[in-house]
DNA sequence: GTGAAGCTTCCCTTGATGGTAAGGTCAACT
DNA sequence: AGTTGACCTTACCATCAAGGGAAGCTTCAC
């Protein structure tokens, strides 16, 4: 007999909010085994496992679409190391872009930063640089 | 007498969509100055060279918010550059801490993919590092 | 048996951007 | 003069992950 608990108690295992299993139930991820007479839902162990799946995956920032893609291979005997590989490496690109992205962004603002004596004086190298403007 | 564009032109002049130019008035960023007699956005050389502020600003991350107070100091002849400066100090940090954010999330990643053979075999790396919960 | 804490669903907000729809306007070509 | 096509208007909806809050039901401890 799999002992169950309430979201309340799935929460605070994982770290997620109950609001946001909710969400992820919502989206598709992970429906509840049962409900109680009540309504509540309710969570078997395996469930709190992969409720920390989710937990883990987010926080790499894995996009719900994803996790679920992983959830399948996880729960898949069939599944092959290749296909969760190309997953993880498909959201790592994305990763590497936006550093990349932010890293321009980063080195643009601080040489305007830089440039600025940053006191009393209304001259401001910031502002010159956002008015130099690439109109057509 | 200026030459006044439509919202179309200055589109095209600054990058930016005339969609995102009516949205960035619907947040407070800038009126057009002028409506034409059928009630169409018209841009005088300075609103357009605003706009330019805008799409640069936005292409360095600013949030709308802060592109607000960046405008104001702007055409604000009583403004210090501490002020500028302050206001990009606090973005370059908040794009710092976005970056470190997602350098741990790639090294994280790395490790695991590096770790996993991405072959026809089931067991897989990646999963096992999912599944390692810190259940409380 | 009452009150507090926990659960339910539903709707709204964020932030920047895009899409679409329905309708008015303008200029150019026929 | 009329039609066509490009451009403009507003208004609503979607995205993505997360949270806020309301209104109402349930459970538990005292």
């Amino acid at each position: 007999m799999e002992k169950l608990i309430t979201i309340g108690e799935a929460a605070q295992r994982t770290g997620l909010s109950a609001k946001m299993i909710r969400h992820y139930e919502a989206s598709g991820l992970l429906k509840c085994s049962k409900r109680s007479e009540a309504g509540y839902r309710l969570y078997d162990s395996q469930q709190l496992q992969l409720l920390g799946v989710i937990k883990q995956a987010r926080k790499l920032g894995f996009p719900i679409a994803q996790i679920q893609s992983l959830l399948d291979l996880l729960q898949n005997p069939d599944r092959t190391s290749r296909e969760v590989k190309s997953i993880a490496q498909h959201h790592l690109n994305e990763i590497e872009h936006k550093i990349n992205e932010l890293q321009q962004m980063r080195e643009t603002l601080k040489q305007l930063s830089d440039n600025c004596s940053g006191d009393e004086n209304a001259n401001c190298p910031i502002l010159d640089g956002l008015c130099q403007n690439s109109l057509k």
